[in-house]
DNA sequence: GCAAACATACCAACTGGTCGGTACTGCCTG
DNA sequence: CAGGCAGTACCGACCAGTTGGTATGTTTGC
């Protein structure tokens, strides 16, 4: 119980992290906030993490965490052909891109953009999640690469962070205007990209 | 005489809103921060802006103006061809894209990100200043379209959009490592999309 | 009974913002 | 043309509320 209680009341505040830092970004979000949201008191808080800093740092690999497992089970590994696994990603990404913004957006990329400056380890936890998701579509696409024959000018690497970049690109023009669909209007540039890459 | 002091002190506090920024976020910059880099006092920022939110709005205003005059007077518009006018922007996007972090990243893009859930004011004026230089290249891309017969399932309005994205997500992938190369690594590839777009 | 997991009260530093006052300029009036 | 007067620009001490963080006490499971 012990034990269950621990990792309850952690999860609690990370949860509370993630959804109020991708609405309100990390400087603007309180210790107090993320308390009343996880419904602990502060003694807990800093029980569980010894600075803000340093739930800022455990946000972001819990993030990491829980989407990777996010992406691990979702359906777009489904395919044969790994080119089709590379566009049915895209899609995929692009179908999960709607309601509430703060919902659909990037809580490690948020926190890059505003504290990149500032807190280094924040920063590079970030770094890890954003880079290590992007690491996941290399095998897809240099597999395709290689069934096609291509050899341009790119790496499989760099396409795939490619992909992460339009994506968080996406998610800035969404917030400028409230829309998601501008965040799906370049996922689609994305995807035509892509094919046009290959030829498809 | 007093008309010219009114207006340095302002730029003077617009400025180290600019750099002050896009270095900390919106919300670490404190007042007396801004202050202390202008070098005017509080009582001087409170009589110019009347209030911190007010402030966010002029520095996203001052932003969209002076980045308005820079791309106005740059070489890119120099070619013959419009197509080569929007890969010769793509290509000085990519060129100013060195140095630190704060000095080629986009002010109103880390604001957006910030603060678009807390100050609806400051995020319109980010909106304004994005998409107000997005469709500075609407007419080329359509001239290039007419020129070439173009007529996909995509408008020159989307793809002027679509640059803007890939150059904020190129941003956050350079924050997220300290390396402006992946952000230029981005503009390579929308470059490429471009071409293909056109088949040039 | 003891260590981990909380809870509560509290604090010093900082935050955005206020307010009375000053310095300078241009303008109107007797 | 002296002198009052109004408006703008600026100063900096001050304030109430908030912030991250702490110190100390209490509960809980083993």
């Amino acid at each position: 119980m012990a034990r269950s209680a621990v990792s309850d009341t952690r999860t609690k505040l990370l949860e509370a992290a993630r959804d109020t830092i991708r609405t309100r970004g990390f400087t603007a979000t309180t210790v107090d906030d993320l308390c009343a949201a996880a419904g602990v008191t502060k003694g807990a808080f800093f029980h569980h993490f010894k600075s803000k800093e340093a739930l800022g740092v455990a946000a972001a690999e819990f993030w990491a965490e829980t989407t990777a497992e996010f992406f691990r089970t979702a359906p777009y590994h489904e395919p044969e052909d790994p080119l089709e696994r590379v566009l049915a990603y895209v899609d995929f990404r692009k179908a999960i891109i709607e309601g509430d913004i703060a919902e659909f957006t990037c809580l490690v990329g948020t926190m890059t953009q505003e504290i990149y400056g500032t807190h280094p380890d924040i920063r590079k936890a970030c770094a890890v999640s954003i880079f290590g998701h992007a690491v996941t579509l290399e095998a897809d696409i240099q597999a395709a690469m290689d069934e096609r024959g291509i050899d341009a000018g790119w790496t499989a690497e760099s396409l795939a962070r490619h992909t992460q970049c339009v994506l968080q690109g996406g998610f800035i023009l969404a917030k400028a205007t409230g829309d998601p669909a501008l965040a799906r209007e370049s996922a689609d540039h994305l995807r035509r990209y892509i094919e046009r890459l290959f030829n498809a």
